[in-house]
DNA sequence: CTTGACCTTCAAGTTGCTTGAAGGTGTACG
DNA sequence: CGTACACCTTCAAGCAACTTGAAGGTCAAG
């Protein structure tokens, strides 16, 4: 299986593929007798794994850690609890962030709808944001 | 002032500020005799602005853009208006995004508690992220 | 036999900074 | 007067996770 084969399997595109091949995320890849990469199923499992993974927001750091315990025989199972509970805890925290920021670009859209236009003097849609400002 | 002054006053650490001016979102800075940038009232009001911005999750080149049609005398509040709005879609976006994905990690941390730690081969903590793959 | 889709490598660009090296300036203290 | 010490300068590289581009090789179909 060629590259462009497994990326459609997959739904990775083949740079990616490359550099994740280049970041030790993925192993060397075999070579077909012109130098093509030739992939196995072996290959498209590893692969979806990665791209799960990534899909959770699963750094490739803690992505290459776990195949890493797991080609060496070992289970991984403590750490991907661990790399689960760190990610729920950022997402979340991500989360409540944002939350906060719809809120404040939501009093802003309010407020842009109620000015009118004007001059670089008076207040204005464009001037917005130094009262915001000001409250920090 | 100089640059660890402006930066106390706004909360911005001074190679940002530097970075800032040389990507063009604030001008070159005036200097003293021997070549400290040098900063006044107008520049803090400018990277307030700037640092508001950036925490509402501006990117840099819609900065530069308001800042630019300020600058020129026009009243950017058109401009401003359509960053609001597509600010506030794509955080909206982001959040829905992190909450499905929030929930699936959830889904997986309580997995990951059901399921003892074991070999490679049995189904394991370590192999959770395989079947809910399958999924997508 | 040539067109076109696919593959190769290496290098650089993206976003918004952060960090480091190597060195100049300015002031307070002994 | 000297010397710490905090502060400033520039330029370069690093971070995450890719993406894009250049320049060229391979292969099956028409």
């Amino acid at each position: 299986m060629r590259i462009g084969e497994l990326g459609t399997a997959v739904g990775v595109d083949p740079p990616t593929i490359r550099y994740y091949e280049s970041v030790g995320v993925l192993p060397e890849a075999g070579r077909t007798e012109s130098g093509y990469r030739n992939y196995s199923q072996t290959d498209v499992e590893r692969l979806r794994f990665v791209s799960l993974a990534r899909s959770l927001g699963v750094g490739l750091d803690d992505i290459r850690q776990i195949l890493g315990l797991r080609d060496q025989g070992e289970a991984p199972c403590g750490y991907v609890r661990g790399v689960l509970d760190r990610q729920v805890d950022a997402v979340k925290e991500r989360i409540s962030q944002l939350e906060g920021l719809s809120a404040e670009l939501e009093k802003l859209q309010r407020l842009a709808r109620t000015l009118p236009d004007t001059d670089l003097d008076d207040p204005c849609v464009c001037h917005i944001l130094q009262p915001i400002g000001a409250q920090h």
